[in-house]
DNA sequence: ATTAATTTTTAAGTTAACTTAAAAAGTTTT
DNA sequence: AAAACTTTTTAAGTTAACTTAAAAATTAAT
């Protein structure tokens, strides 16, 4: 399966589990940065090939054979990332790029390889779950995004769901990271901005941000 | 550059950097595994990108600027064995097959952190040198190939040059590793055939073999 | 319920990277 | 120096993955 196959699958499958969005060839053609001709065509294509189902100005659905495949890159992706960012000192936006084309040149093989030299990881470094071998993800996100958080409660950062270079400068700037603690202080609920405190510092997030990261509550 | 480009380039460059062999279209068409009629096409093509000098019925030759491309990904391939060979354990031959495909798709700065993680080695497990980053090989090999050894002298094995599966099988079996020694015992010209020991062991190799491996001898 | 706006599909065309088959040129043998 | 053989080139055609622009259908607004 070619690479254009893979990221047209892959971005179905990331599409219907993160955000529940619509999967209508349009807004999969957005995020590959193709014209939406050529996401129906690719999708007609990949019809035929028992990849997904197809039907005129419908949703696009993933076929088990579609989703299995779309796991498998997306395990790939998530190995790659938790593995060089386990091993070099590079930004998490420059990790996502890399493993971004990697995914698509690794065999199973090695991908087993990484994945028992990290010890099996459950999460990369975005916070999101790896799935297993077998297209498993045996962990349960109980995860809320920032914006819904409680005043005065204290959190651990679970997840940083973006791909923007700046959203994650800024990140690692404030030690916003996957597994930090963070309190909130105050929600803003007419303006939508969040006020939360980090290793003594406070800051103020507006909704761009707050519904980007998701955080767990400790009890 | 698409990744058939780079592979072209690479193609040349390793042919007449290596074996000095004749660099036409229809000889780089069967290291590729393509038509001659489209080594031709692709030979004109990255002539108007001045990769090549290109002549009806010669000799393709590189310019600067495609010596310098292939040296890059030969860099990044080299890299990759390197570093895939330090850290799994995985055979030569399944190595050099993931890094044909992942020095397509690696950006100069991971090559950088590859390179500075393994403490910028020279060598490829192959015993091939590695480019810097700069595109220059400080080192010089001065290795023969072991059908020109001579009898009764202890060399050390510097370069198995061959992407055979069954090659590398037994080498492995065999101990035939880059770095190891080994005593010549008999060279029987008339029927091309090497007797050596490795390790208390002696075996005969024939032609076929002793052309790949290169050592050089210890004084 | 029309009309307007948005989205999806169809249609037609492009480019890269191939193929096969025939023609042309180069090379080797007699 | 022909003839025979081999290799390279040209020519014509295919496929995957795109594009733009128009037509068709859906969705939203009045
Ligand atoms: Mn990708
Ligand atoms: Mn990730
Ligand atoms: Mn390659
Ligand atoms: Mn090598």
């Amino acid at each position: 399966m070619s690479i254009a196959i893979e990221n047209f699958v892959k971005a179905i499958y990331n599409n219907n589990s993160h955000d529940a969005r619509d999967t209508k060839p349009g807004n999969i053609a957005k995020k590959l940065g193709i014209s939406s001709a050529a996401a129906t065509d690719m999708a007609k294509k990949l019809a035929t090939k028992d990849l997904l189902h197809y039907e005129k100005y419908q949703e696009l659905q993933l076929t088990d054979k579609g989703r299995k495949m779309a796991i498998n890159i997306v395990r790939k992706h998530r190995l790659w990332e938790a593995f060089l960012f386990k091993m070099f000192d590079m930004s998490l936006h420059d990790i996502h790029k890399e493993a971004e084309l990697l995914e698509h040149q690794t065999s199973d093989l090695l991908a087993e390889k990484i994945s028992e030299y990290l010890g099996h990881p459950k999460f990369d470094p975005h916070g999101d779950p790896i799935p297993n071998a077998n297209g498993e993800i045996t962990t349960t996100d109980t995860s809320i995004p920032l914006s819904n958080a409680e005043e005065n409660k204290t959190y651990i950062i679970s997840r940083l769901t973006s791909d923007d270079k700046e959203f994650f400068e800024f990140c690692a700037k404030q030690k916003l990271k996957y597994g930090h603690e963070i309190k909130v202080s105050k929600q803003f609920k007419n303006n939508k901005m969040t006020e939360l405190s980090v290793e003594n510092n406070t800051i103020l997030l507006n909704e761009d941000f707050t519904t980007l990261i998701y955080v767990n509550e400790i009890n």
